[in-house]
DNA sequence: CTGTGACTTTTAGTCCGTG
DNA sequence: ACACGGACTAAAAGTCACA
């Protein structure tokens, strides 16, 4: 059996949506931690899986991207 | 303007989720948090918005409900 | 520009009880 | 079976110095 068998976890989710997403907005993590109102180093305990994030955090990350909440615990296609 | 035209507000699309769900499972209050591991009086408190839920009680809420994360994140249809 | 451990302040989450 | 409050304990938020 593959892994998608199981539900992805989704701190690992969080933190791959939030890397891609950023770089395609062309921010450093410092930028969008000021953008979010975050300090810098926040971000990457995020993007390392480190933080386990509240879900008012979650939203201000959404709302910085520009992607509704749930886009940030979607699995991307792979091909 | 409507409300819709922002992000929705994240503790109040996954209270009303997980109320839905919950209830389609013909699960009470209690019965959940037993299944999940939390305490009674917290998942009343995650229904209500009360609470700023983590996003690994987050998963675990999914888990019991059987849906995917991005699932307690998604607006009903309005139908 | 980012990773990381240590740290203080704030809050998440529990437990007890009431209506 | 659920809402709600107060007091409490575990853990998240938020920051810093250094690699």
């Amino acid at each position: 059996m593959t892994k998608s068998s199981k539900t992805e976890d989704a701190r690992a989710l969080l933190a791959s949506n939030l890397q891609r997403l950023r770089l395609e907005l062309g921010h450093s993590q410092e930028h969008l931690a000021e953008l979010a109102g975050f300090h810098r180093t926040y971000v990457s305990q995020v993007e390392r899986r480190v933080a386990n994030v509240t879900i008012d955090n979650i939203q201000r990350l959404a709302a910085v991207l520009e992607v509704p909440v749930a886009a940030l615990f979607t699995a991307e296609k792979s091909g």
